[in-house]
DNA sequence: TAGATTGTTAATCGATTAACAATC
DNA sequence: TAGATTGTTAATCGATTAACAATC
């Protein structure tokens, strides 16, 4: 299939697809419509059929799309296939969690290592080590790493930031509560929780005051 | 001054605004421009101006505003000022770092405890307690809790949401990599992980094609 | 006064939705 | 064939950007 420029839009949306159509148990129907996925998921039919129709030719008239078929074109799509190999900066709560988390794979993401002030001593083999940050330069030269994520506290983020695009890096996963200033071939996708916290706010105080 | 609707777009530009509002040192200049506040972010400064407008009338011609008076302004139009309670849901390392991350306060959101089959003994008086799943129905009615917060493997986040909205609860952050179904008076906001994930990964496929 | 900045009104842009033809 | 579903073309909607008047 012949690849085409999403907005960004549809590019958050595809994962959404993504993990839901992972989710259907195997043993199910083979086949899933546009209409069905956006009633499962509460979107609009039309959009659905129109994001499916941008990663995928595979969708047949009465029938839908071919469950695997879908999953595959998406996850194509979605650069998935070829997993991407990252570093993650500052070991705290929140680091250590994304660090063990195992789900990212799924997602095209290893996470190899962790680097910190406070390095801690490896524990067992399969676990994933947590390494001084004085190794960060020549561990991302030798791995050619191009993700790095940035989970240390808010003060020391633009320097750890700096320091990653230094040792290489293009595409940074930011989680520390602060705007970062990069050069422009620099991609920064900040996890931003206080955007969240708004809309959830914002939803509670229309609800506290429609009581009243 | 007049409270306005403001679509989701701007609501999610304002906490940007606001952490950086605060992250300014306390002994600088007391006015911020718009236009020195998009510079500083990387936006537009029409855009910037025009969500300032919105929830502040303070801006003066030549001047800007003043950085404490936005700052407050901001905070109050987002229900800053008044704390909402919350619970969550699934003390494993993600719920963890979240119950104790201290910077959710500045936000308005106050986490009171944690649940999980798995209770920790409480282990000092100013760490924020992890109760077992039997107490979540006592706590919520008793707290008046609306905001929940799920840190649950996926397969159990469903059946956690089922009972948050039985508990009373009217918004739910959803840190679990699934699709939840709600009734339409429940927001639920998906902490989509994998949607941060899809985008730099398009960045990297880019940057990849790009050099070959 | 001149210049910087605000806030508003109009124009553009992009994304979503609706309508419809094509297909199995 | 009839009906369900796809995919495309056109219309609507909303958000962003541009232009400009107002103000200190």
């Amino acid at each position: 299939m012949e690849r085409k420029d999403v907005s960004k839009s549809v590019l958050k949306r595809l994962p959404v697809y993504l993990s839901y159509l992972r989710s259907l148990p195997e043993n199910g129907t083979p086949y899933i419509s546009a209409t069905a996925l956006a009633n499962a998921l509460g979107m609009g039919e039309v959009q659905v059929r129109k994001d499916l129709a941008l990663v995928s030719d595979g969708g047949r008239p009465k029938i839908g799309y071919f469950r695997e078929s879908l999953i595959e074109d998406i996850s194509q799509f979605l650069g998935y296939d070829n997993t991407t190999d990252a570093i993650l900066v500052g070991a705290g709560k929140l680091g250590q969690a994304l660090l063990g988390y195992g789900g990212f794979e799924a997602y095209g993401l290893n996470i190899l290592a962790a680097f910190d002030v406070n390095p801690a001593p490896t524990e067992t083999q399969d676990e994933k080590p947590i390494l001084p940050m004085e190794e960060l330069e020549a561990f991302c030269r030798t791995n050619q790493i191009l993700m790095g994520i940035i989970t240390v506290p808010a003060q020391y983020a633009q320097q750890v930031c700096d320091r990653l695009i230094a040792c290489g890096i293009k595409a940074i996963w930011n989680f520390a509560p602060i705007h970062l200033d990069v050069p422009d071939n620099i991609l920064v996708q900040h996890e931003n929780m206080a955007t969240s916290l708004a809309v959830l706010s914002m939803h509670l105080q229309v609800q506290i005051k429609d009581k009243k």
